[in-house]
Order: structure tokens, then sequence, then C-alpha cells
DNA sequence: ACGCTTATCGGACCGTAGTCCGCTTAACAG
DNA sequence: CTGTTAAGCGGACTACGGTCCGATAAGCGT
């Protein structure tokens, strides 16, 4: 099983009930240097030239460690994206408007799709890294549930009638690491013209 | 480089100038041997658990002769797909209303969504390793090409100043491989629900 | 029919993701 | 401080996708 951001969470923050014993210090200790060695190998090669072998050998850990606390190589690239993600959920609920509360409904949606798509722009190879592996990887874990639920939110105060729920996975899936690459590189958009892009969907979508 | 269907039918086909000088005997034969082979092991045992080494050792040729011809996994999968796509984008040319020429755009639209939908419930183990590999993979072949210059045109026709550059590839997007995966088994939706999702989609998108 | 050229063949080989299991050592109780 | 227990460790191992290159034989000109 992974080791998910919200396991980590409640691992670490939440004293529950009949919860997890708390994790030993080596394993923290070998956990933030398997952390620091990837983010250091990732910025140096490129995420796709880094193995996990590398990863391993750089942090100082067997690769049994590796593996047992992130799951996969994916699993990995959302933990070194964990904390850059945890400051934009925390953008949407708390954050000044459009991103946070107090614009209107559209104007929300069309600010969230222009933050993801700057995160892309700065870190496409994790994020893609973080969505590959097995099929509908992407869409099964916590990242993607807390996009889902705040589009949903929006969506529905927006357009109350539609197909709130496939909407929501449409646009979502117009801001994964696959698609804008693809927009970004292949079709030769520039970062605007990819907002713009989105902002138009959105406003086709939302007045109808 | 990969064999993909246009090389194929160029090569056999289509007697060009300076063109590729026939394909061998044996190696007509050894492609007949693995695309029949492939077919027989993903229906038997599910694409996912057919190696690349099954395929070879079942067709009775090498590993080697394997990746010759089909460059990699998904472009064995795509030779394996090619009749039937070829089948389809026919019909989107030539073939009855709504799907071939003689309804509104929309329509067409609509029964070109219907039509990837379907083919998806069949064949979409095969359909998505056809679309995995390197980033992007799904984009770059000339089935998406054939796709998009078809949506291109009849978007264009449906609603001439809106980005259809854009809208087209994220209807595209919608009808992927692991969008639909997704959708059906992760959200549950029926084929019909997805259908009238991608239909309603439509409509709000042409309806702005 | 025969040899020459060259595309094609096939399997040994490589690097990588991911698994397994015997050993180590942190945490805690007494 | 010491003994017990089980979480954590690590590296050998497997399976797979993909590459390489010497061997083979198809096609062709004569």
């Amino acid at each position: 099983m992974v080791n998910t951001m919200l396991d980590t969470v409640a691992m670490q923050e939440l004293p529950q009930i009949g919860a997890e014993p708390r994790e030993r210090a080596d394993a923290a200790r070998n956990r933030e240097k398997v952390l620091c060695a990837a983010a250091r190998l990732f910025a140096e090669r490129g995420v796709e030239l880094v193995s996990m072998d590398d990863v391993a050998a750089a942090a100082g850990v067997g690769k049994g460690t590796l593996f047992r606390r992130f799951g996969d190589r994916a699993g990995l690239a959302r933990a070194v994206l964990d904390e850059s993600e945890r400051a934009f959920q925390d953008d949407l609920l708390r954050g000044p408007p459009p991103l946070g509360p107090g614009a209107p409904a559209a104007e929300r949606i069309v600010a969230f799709g222009a933050g993801v798509l700057d995160q892309l722009e700065n870190q496409h190879e994790l994020l893609f890294a973080a969505e590959s592996g097995s099929p509908c990887a992407r869409f099964t874990h916590s990242v993607y549930a807390a996009h889902r639920a705040h589009l949903y939110l929006l969506l529905g105060e927006a357009v109350p009638d539609a197909d709130v729920e496939y909407l929501v996975d449409v646009l979502l899936n117009s801001l994964s690491a696959d698609f804008f690459i693809y927009t970004r590189h292949i079709r030769g958009l520039s970062l605007a013209e990819a907002k713009a892009g989105f902002a138009h969907l959105v406003d086709r979508i939302l007045d109808a």
C-alpha cells in the first residue's frame, strides 16, 4: 500500500483512537534523507534520468526501504510534491480571491485552472511522474479527490442544473500533466495561451 | 521507427517514386504470425498479462523481430487494432449519417464520441496499451491526428468563432482510454451514461 | 542456376521497477 | 540496564521492456 499524503498527516499529527503506533526514529530519519536526495537528484538531472536505485544510493538507504515507504516511483514523486501541493490547497481554502473564497464561482474556477497550470509549468516532470504508473493512477489519489471536491462545489454553484460530476472530471482532465505537456510542447502553446484556452473552455461550459 | 498504419498502407499499396522496396516474404509471414499470436494471447489472458516475450514465443519469432517490426509494446497494440480503426475511419468518411457525412455537425460530433466509446467498451485494454508508453504517446500517432482532423472540421463548422484547436483536444482528451476506464470503472458510469456525459459536454460547448 | 547484397532474423544482453526475506535495532516494560 | 518483540532495513532476486550485432536467407542481376 502507498503511503499517501493524508496517511502521513494522520500518522504525524492526529492522535487517533486505535491509531498507528508512531513512526520510529530511524524511519523518520530515512524518510527525510530519501526526500532530500530525491529532490536534489530530480533538480540536478531531470526526473526522467533518475532511477529508483539512484535515489536509494544517494540517500544511503536500501531499495527495500525506499519502496516500503513510498510504494512506487509515483508515490515518491507525490511525496516530493506534497509540500507545495499542501500550500496550494491551503490557498484554495483560505487564500485571497479569486483563488480563495470571495470571488464568483466562475472566476474561482478559472483561477484554479491557472494555478494548476502554473504548478505544471514549473514541475511538469514530477507531476507527470506522480500521475504515471498503473492505469488511472492519477484519479485514485487524494490530490485528485481534493481538486475534484473543490471544483464540484464551485461548478455546482455556477451551473446547478448541469451534469456537474462529469464536467468536473472533464475540466480536471484538461489540467492533467499529460495534456499539459501535449499542449505546451507538442502543440506549442505558451503558458498564457494554455490558461486562456482553459478559461475559454470554462466560459463555454458555464454560459450554455 | 514504428511501423504505423500509414506506413503499412504506403508500403503495400502505393507504388511511390523513390519508395520503400517492398516487404520481404519472410517479413510478411512473420508479421502475420505475430499479429495472430498477439490477438490470441490478448483475448485469452487479457492484455496486461501478456509480455512481449510471450508474444514472441507464441509467434515463434525472436524478440528482436518483434521489436523491429512494431517498435514497442504500444506499437504492437496499435497494429492489432489497425483493422478495426481503419473500418471506423472509413465510416467517418463514407458511412451513413450521423457518423458519416449528411448530418449536422453537432450530431456528427456526438456520434463520433459514441463510436469511440463503443470501441473503448470492447477494447479498452488494448486501446490503453496503445496510448501508453512515452509521455504523450497517444497524441503523436496517426489515429490521434485523424480523429483530430475530423473533429476540427466539424467543430469549425458548428462554432466558427471559438478556439477550435484547443476545444478539439479537450474533446479528444475526454475520449482517452485512461479517462474512459476512470469514468466507467472507478466512477461506475454505464456506457450509456458515458455517452450521455460526452453528449452533454458537446451541447454545452456548442450552445455557448 | 548461382553468387552477391542487404534486409531481416533471433536470442544474448542491459537497465529498471518492484518483491522477498533473513538480519538489525528501536522502543518499551520490568 | 537488560530482555523481548516486532517494525524497519537492505540488498539479492525476478520479470519485463527494449537494444545490439553476428548469423541467415530472400531477392535480384547475370
